[in-house]
DNA sequence: AACTAGCGGCGAAGCGTTTCGACGGTGGCA
DNA sequence: TGCCACCGTCGAAACGCTTCGCCGCTAGTT
């Protein structure tokens, strides 16, 4: 292995000049510099990380928590990894992988090592128990998911009582009376995960102050209980002529649902998705749908993080910051006029 | 922070006593073992994890570097990455996420600056530039995937032309004579990703040892070119009743497509997918699926690496090494024997 | 009875960085 | 001319851990 040593000698400096050339903490000769950035390079130097993060008190490392339940929608989560990673490598940092199966301790853990010097926290819960141990210990974090009680720390979010409201609103607007909302399963509500709560709350405030009569019902996603819901809806609301769905396992259930009960798409009935774009866009037809972007979920976090790191400066001590993310109706082919007659 | 130092002072034995006791590498007496494992307890303490690296020449992380390009299923990619971390936290690992966009450099500065003991590649190509750097820098790695050439490398991956074949013989079990296999992109073979192309051969040689004629088209995934690609085949082959789609975006199109062209599943047309369990019964009728569990895949990865760096003994230097997981063919609502008439 | 072997514990020497204080040298200012 | 400030560099002291060698002891062997 190359040393700092190594590197010293071979430039003909004291070691410490080399580590200043590096850092940047003090002013180099022009010369002295390029001289050990050759030597650097010539020797293919890496600082050594365990080194680097005894002496200096920092491991440039942040953790991710990710959660192991996937009632989630996967690929987004994978979207919000690549992001959080990309992001964090521009500020010089690598990113630790760690499940949420350690719970609490997980974060005492990594925090109490000095493995990570912050963590960012997926699929946070409402009342999570993973938030008293960061304060307990000191830990820099960032949230993504909204906690009951946000003082004191960074969170950000898709703001899906918006991405609701912009559901009635545009089934609203094309006149649309009766809509139904298929959201996830009852499992999902019982936790009170956040974003179901706030998309729930979102769309029924909005359908109410728009006049629309508003249903919801709970589904797994597999083909039967898609089923099972939409019969019971339009046992309960023959007049249903709007859906919004957010689980994204139903939406092909429902789509071929649809059709054999003989509705077409979008003529007897509109279906709006909450889903990413990439998704929405597989459907025939493809679909309305109203998206957050999980890569600017991950690239926020991240900038969160580095600023109670003191990475970058962010104006201030930090406080509590809340970062709501707007959502983005894109129209396509799966909403249209309400029909005439019911 | 409390450090080792503590632990011993508040334990009434030295230091090296308490390194002793907690890495087991010497024996101790009952009583010291306890009363140092109480103050650890009591004083809640955890190694320095950069102090430990730098002394023992050991990080206690892999890295798992993980492409940035998405047309492998993305569920599938997540699902490895937390196989991954659970298996490696068993052995006492931590897992730092690597995206591909630093290419062989990530390589080199992950392994150069000894923040990882091992490497782990997912979705890795038939000549992929990574793998001469590993054997430059002599960095331990378990491959996910088949490069060309695997001596002395250490390669996981599903056996992709068992998959193919046992795709072949189910539908030549149901008496169908001719078939489809609708593929990845032509970006995928293009670049020769191995997996891709060893489930075509597998398909192909089998179709034609058991005497079905046999087609190989590739789809891109949306809905149109999976239109495009299903209307080639029958034109070319009006008397296909087998079809086998390897890309899972394709799937859903297949599915409406056949049946808006008036062919029932599976009493006109037998459909096999080569995807995820989970995936496969979310369509109606579901579906007859090849599986390799991607969950397994990540152990394995984890065994393999683990055995390199000595962390669990695997008899013997490690030399080459491959590890073909069988495929499981699960039969379910969407194959069915072939029509009488074609 | 003398010698060896192993047990249980201690002290100290690293591991490779960062960073603080110090120290000549140089230039500006009084 | 003398003083101060700053620049560029160096030496050395941490940072917290592992591990080697050593040293009493006890117990078993010749």
């Amino acid at each position: 292995m190359v040393t700092i040593a190594d590197v010293a000698r071979h430039a003909g400096v004291s070691s410490s000049t080399v580590s200043y050339v590096l850092s940047g903490k003090r002013t180099i000769s022009a010369e002295t510099r390029d001289r050990v950035r050759d030597a650097v390079r010539e020797l293919g130097y890496h600082p050594h990380a365990g080194a680097r993060s005894l002496a200096a008190r920092r491991s440039h490392i942040v953790a991710l928590m990710v959660p192991l339940r996937t009632d989630v929608y996967v690929p987004v989560m994978m979207e919000i990894a690549i992001a959080v990673t990309t992001a964090a490598r521009q500020h010089g940092y690598d990113v630790l992988l760690v499940t949420n199966d350690e719970g609490p301790d997980g974060v005492r853990r990594i925090a109490g090592s000095g493995l990570a010097d912050g963590v960012i926290l997926m699929d946070v819960e409402l009342d999570d128990e993973r938030i008293p141990v960061l304060q307990a210990q000191g830990t820099q974090a960032a949230l993504i998911g909204l906690p009951r009680d946000v003082r004191g720390l960074s969170c950000v979010d898709h703001d899906f009582a918006a991405a609701g409201a912009l559901c009635a609103d545009h089934l609203a607007d094309l006149g649309h009376r009766e809509i139904a909302f298929i959201g996830y399963g009852s499992g999902v509500y019982h936790r009170h995960a956040g974003y179901a709560e706030r998309t729930l709350a979102g769309l029924r405030d909005r359908a109410s102050r728009r006049g629309l009569r508003f249903l919801h019902r709970t589904c797994e996603g597999t083909y039967e209980s898609t089923a099972g819901t939409l019969a019971r809806i339009l046992a309960d609301r023959p007049g249903t002529t709007g859906f919004v769905v957010q689980n994204e396992s139903a939406i092909g259930p429902l789509l071929t649902l649809l059709r054999t009960s003989g509705r077409t798409v979008p003529e007897d009935a509109s279906v709006i998705a909450l889903c990413q774009d990439q998704l929405a866009e597989q459907f025939a037809p493809k679909l309305t749908a109203v998206t957050g972007s999980a890569q600017e979920l991950g690239r926020v976090a991240v900038d969160q993080i580095m600023r109670r790191l003191g990475v970058v400066n962010g104006g201030g001590r930090p406080g509590d910051e809340l970062e709501l993310l707007d959502p983005v109706l894109t129209v396509r082919d799966s909403t249209g006029p309400a029909p005439r007659l019911a």
